[in-house]
DNA sequence: TTGAAAGCGCTAACAG
DNA sequence: CTGTTAGCGCTTTCAA
């Protein structure tokens, strides 16, 4: 932890907006500019006492860096620019706290964005990115509903030297193109349909997505359908709903799953569908798990709080934060490997809310 | 929206790392750099032929401007220091959206940090802000258990200029000297403390804290105290706790509202706290509302959800952000009046987790 | 309406 | 070990 103190920030002389520089410095000791720079830096090739001398100048007088004009001749502005695709969801919360814990040490700071699933916003961030010099990226790319996305401008921006690291989501028609960390999704769904098919003795399952389908619920997609055809379970196209931001209609779409030849079991792909199928229980008057079984995706303490405790697909996600960061950090010292693809395991955490038929 | 293309963002002649300059765009029409400066940022005295043709000549040669550059010049970052005080408390999900709404059509980029309530931590990033030269501050201070604060760093701050704006928390000992958006959290316990007393018939009140007990929490102890006394309810010292972040600790200290003589009601003053208090509920089989009324602050949507819909003061939390930034916006656009205070009120949203007595 | 020149605050050769 | 010099990319006078 950085003690640090502006003993001296406060104005002298009424003289506002006098900034300090180096020059100032420098005057101040008789000595040059590039003396106090290097001093500062803890660049070799400065005299123990005169750095001493220096540096409590500058504490004296308050000085304060200008990353402005530093990053203009080193070309790092020791800033990350990070986009999340939904600012709605806790699941940044997490990831954003355990990249911080990474970041802070390393004295990154992170310049944050949120696409909102929007993939033109995406791209004005991402040129806000490359206007402000971050030096690295990390984003979990959104996708338009017609399947558009701005793998080509990642492209182009990798080309020019700034590391990306993928989270949580990568790009289908690019896997090992970039850095990445995300989890297992499609082992996750296979692993949660083992259980509720062998363990629990369902045959009929549900599956519940949103709008847009990045790759993330692809693979969930896709484990759901090969699951069920592995483990012998039951699943028709009406048992599988994609909803949107409108709860009017997602409570619409959900009702189907609680009606007389619903499925027995639904998983939940993320915390807003959660939250939405146990509204809708609610308000049909449906018992969870008597009339449905659920699984849910995000392990949100509310989930152990509910009612029925929801049994969850644990994702890690501050260690997703954490090996992003790691990541990127790796990249920006210099690490000249192929891309990396972390791949992390969910982890099924069973509670009550899947039934034993 | 802004629709933005980089045509020519791709590598070309294999001269990887060869960034354009105005100087670039200047040469290849054979004009001087100045030119294209004014050009680019629309300030008059261009030729409006010439100033389409630099502006097409920069789109092809695939230009970016430097922040870096430019805000050595200009003084101006365009990015605003935020600091949140508790990253796994949802709040901030929805501050921060509210907060990025604003932002993001002034093309202001939000450069976020964390203090995890840790004072020193908030000077780091207090200091990192300033080196940045961020155009503004926002910053729900934090204290320490000892009560120290960060108060005379940002005294120096903004004596040197930079626009502070607080948001849900401000400091006591300088109400009026810092603009703020907060909400009454005195007039929110107080309506609280009518509703149980004078509608549910309770006479016995609990209240539940956590550390540290910044302004927000002080001003709810505050309104508890008088409510209490104005409404005629009881409390005892004992029935007010404190929590800090062990949870072990803590569910040994909200055992006691559990306890025979305890309070028949108790108001946990944030998201945190009241889950603790409902896993204290549910760990010794308690039922709320007939063991234990409960009023919880902070309406996420889980509360709605749970077995008892839990009855919550809800707090206008992204409207919170949006003033916020709304404010911060308009001293950056050079709006000089005293320091405003802006004060919203929450709401009590009834569910049932209050009995009746 | 455009050009020339200076300089924001810093670092990095190159000298000494 | 320290000084000199040049320049990062941009804006902003001042001049033409």
């Amino acid at each position: 932890m950085i003690i640090w103190f502006y003993k001296n920030l406060k104005i002298r002389g009424g003289n506002i907006n006098k900034k300090i520089t180096i020059r100032d410095i420098a005057r101040a000791l008789n000595i040059n500019p590039s003396t106090v720079s290097r001093a500062l830096n803890d660049k070799p090739g400065v005299k123990p006492e005169l750095k001493k001398k220096i540096k409590e100048k500058a504490e004296e007088l308050g000085y304060i860096v200008s990353f402005q004009a530093k990053s203009l001749r080193t070309k790092k502005t020791m800033t990350i620019g990070i986009i999340l695709s939904d600012i709605k969801n806790p699941f940044f919360l997490d990831f954003l706290d355990g990249v911080e814990r990474v970041l802070f040490h390393r004295k990154y700071k992170i310049l944050l964005a949120t696409s909102n699933e929007d993939v033109n916003k995406e791209k004005t961030y991402l040129k806000w990115f490359l206007e402000h010099g971050v030096d690295g990226i990390m984003i979990s790319p959104t996708c338009g509903n017609d399947g558009s996305n701005n793998l080509m401008l990642l492209r182009q921006i990798k080309k020019r030297g700034v590391p990306i690291v993928l989270y949580d989501r990568k790009f289908q028609e690019a896997e090992t193109e970039f850095d990445s960390v995300t989890i297992n999704n499609y082992q996750a769904i296979v692993s949660a349909i083992k259980y509720l098919v062998k363990d629990m003795g369902h045959k009929k399952l549900g599956l519940c997505l949103i709008e847009p389908m990045v790759y993330t619920l692809k693979e969930r997609y896709r484990g759901f359908i090969e699951g069920c055809k592995f483990f012998g379970a039951k699943h028709k196209e009406n048992w599988i709903v994609i909803l949107s931001k409108d709860e009017e209609k997602n409570m619409e779409k959900l009702k189907q799953f609680f009606e007389e030849s619903g499925p027995t079991a639904v998983i939940a792909s993320n915390h807003f569908i959660t939250q939405q199928l146990l509204k809708t229980a609610k308000k049909l008057n449906k018992k969870i798990p008597d009339d449905l079984s659920i699984i849910a995706f995000d392990d949100n303490i509310e989930n152990e709080l509910y009612e029925t405790p929801i049994t969850t697909i644990k994702q890690p996600v501050v260690l997703i934060g954490k090996n992003a960061a790691i990541m990127m950090v790796g990249r920006l010292d210099g690490e000249d490997v192929i891309p990396q693809n972390i791949v992390l395991n969910s982890e099924l955490i069973i509670r009550e809310s899947v039934k034993k038929l």
